[in-house]
RNA sequence: GCUCCCAUCGUCUAGAGGCCUAGGACACAGCCCUCUCAAGGCUGGUACGAGGGUUCGAAUCCCUCUGGGAGCGCCA
């Protein structure tokens, strides 16, 4: 039987980690077992639903790389299936109208939390045979009274579920319209689901979605309940840290694959190994063997992560994702080729491609002006005669290599008795405007040698002025 | 309140009765390397929630407690 797993998010708020976790781990299963992974938007809730957050999962999901093979599938665009679920339901007596008043429900809710009960659905339509006037009903499912549900869960082994535990749950609202938990299982045994992967708050509804699969003469898929992700403080997710929307990881310099092992890592681990290709994930992956525990998101540990990720990256990759982040500092860049030489020189040094744009524009357009205290520390007047012997050497060059300019910078230390970060770090400044970059000669050679000398000579200027 | 789930360093985790004087990673501190920043290397501190069992032996199995989480909606 092939494996088909879904991802079936609410659009209500804006994707977050969590949700990405649970639809890694729904793809990762699928893709290790050459399966079909289905996506699905669990729209229902027309009030909270938006236009908005459906295309933060649709964009989410396509930036990083979670491709859906089947869907989007909308439960909005499935109403008449469900209303035909409905109406077999009450013709087979597995659902009954009923006409109790939200008045009458609340005060049945009051007394039982009053007699410290388990608030609860009393029966009370169940045998009801004439309308209510005046109520418009809404349809409960009539879960079975006695007996027990087990789960079979991946994760968790049997979970017990007493029958009495349970309630008549509503399944269809007074408008017609069917809710949540109903829709889960019409959509899960049409789309032949067989493995249900999703955040362990669900684990209380699946013996009320079982009993309604069994109604519908199905036979349940395998679960699986992940643990959720709690915020760096060990409390609930909330915007203070990572739940915000997934796309803001894109803009802060994430790549989506060091994104991907982060999440994958949360939970879930290999021996030792720390950095996954999406290569290893899908081999290694397996929804067993992840934790039960739930666990704390580390934003240290997933820049950490992105730096090994781009360092390990090719520099066409990189470059490819660099390009946006360097056009939203103003610098739009169509030379391909030196884009992946500077990618390539950044590489080692950068946590996020934020922080590589920012540092690598210098590349592309002369930096205003010079960084005061890098300036003032080596630009000065003793720095001057070996800006102006390098700029001599380096004009001689018969060709631009780093290897050349090695020996040009090297040189001029030497002629000149001085270390070799008396050269470097003024020329570094010179051309970068800060203390800071790549090895001198790497940025010398992709920087070019006409702009190398143009601000070689600016900066001889400049420290005749001090 | 009731039901269900969970519990190893600050954090992510390894550990499926002896290999554990509990390993790795992030973060932190120090040192080395070094043209800057990094990367890399080395060193260091910090954990089996508590109490009872079972066993020759328990982080690992059982029970109780404690602590945390989820569900109990005409939300999903």
């Amino acid at each position: 039987m092939t494996v088909r797993t879904r991802f079936a998010p609410s659009p209500t708020g804006m994707l977050h980690i969590g949700g990405v976790r649970t639809a890694l781990f729904s793809w990762l299963y699928a893709k290790r077992h050459g399966g079909v992974f289905v996506l699905r938007i669990e729209d229902t809730d027309r009030e909270r639903s938006t236009e908005e957050a459906t295309q933060v999962i649709l964009d989410g999901m396509e930036w990083l790389g979670l491709h859906a093979d089947e869907g989007p599938f909308y439960q909005t665009r499935r109403m008449d299936r469900y209303r035909e679920v409905l109406e077999q339901f009450l013709a087979s007596g597995h659902a009954y109208r009923c006409y109790c008043t939200k008045e009458e429900l609340e005060a049945m809710r009051a007394r039982q939390l009053e007699a410290k009960q388990k608030p609860r659905y009393d029966g009370t339509c169940r045998h009801r045979t004439e309308p209510r006037p005046g109520v418009d009903p809404v349809i409960r499912f009539k879960n079975p009274q006695e007996g027990v549900v087990i789960v079979e869960d991946e994760i968790h082994g049997n979970v017990r579920f007493e029958n009495s535990e349970l309630d008549d749950l509503i399944i269809a609202r007074s408008d017609g319209t069917p809710t949540y938990n109903f829709c889960v299982v019409v959509d899960d045994w049409d789309m032949r689901i067989t493995h249900v992967i999703r955040g362990d708050d669900h684990l209380n509804n699946t013996p009320r979605q079982i009993n309604m699969l069994k109604a519908l003469g199905g036979t349940p898929p395998k679960y699986a309940h992940v643990p959720m992700i709690l915020g760096a403080d060990g409390a609930k997710l909330s915007k203070r840290h990572g739940a915000v929307s997934v796309l803001q990881y894109r803009e802060e310099g994430y790549l989506p694959e060091a994104l991907l092992n982060y999440l994958v890592r949360l939970g879930w681990s290999h021996g030792d190994q720390e950095v996954f290709s999406l290569e290893e994930m899908i081999r290694l992956f397996d929804i067993k063997d992840v934790n039960k525990a739930a666990s704390a998101f580390n934003p240290d540990k997933l820049l950490w992560l992105n730096q090994q990720h781009i360092m390990r990256s090719t520099p066409e990759h990189l470059a490819k994702h660099l390009k946006p982040h360097l056009a939203a500092l103003g610098v739009p860049v169509d030379d391909e080729e030196k884009l992946a030489a500077v990618a390539k020189s950044q590489q080692e040094r950068a946590k996020t491609l934020k922080e590589m744009a920012q540092n690598s524009v210098f590349f592309f357009r002369e930096p205003a002006a010079y960084d005061e205290k890098a300036a003032k520390k080596n630009l000065t007047a003793e720095a001057k005669p070996a800006l102006e012997l390098v700029m001599e050497k380096l004009g001689a060059l018969e060709t631009w290599s780093a290897a050349a300019i090695h020996q040009a910078v090297n040189d001029t230390a030497t002629q000149l008795g001085v270390g070799l970060g008396k050269v470097a770090q003024p020329i570094r400044v010179a051309v970068s405007g800060t203390s800071v970059s790549p090895p001198i000669d790497v940025t010398l050679e992709v920087l070019g040698r006409e702009m190398t000398l143009q601000r070689l000579k600016k900066a001889v200027e400049y420290c005749g002025r001090v």
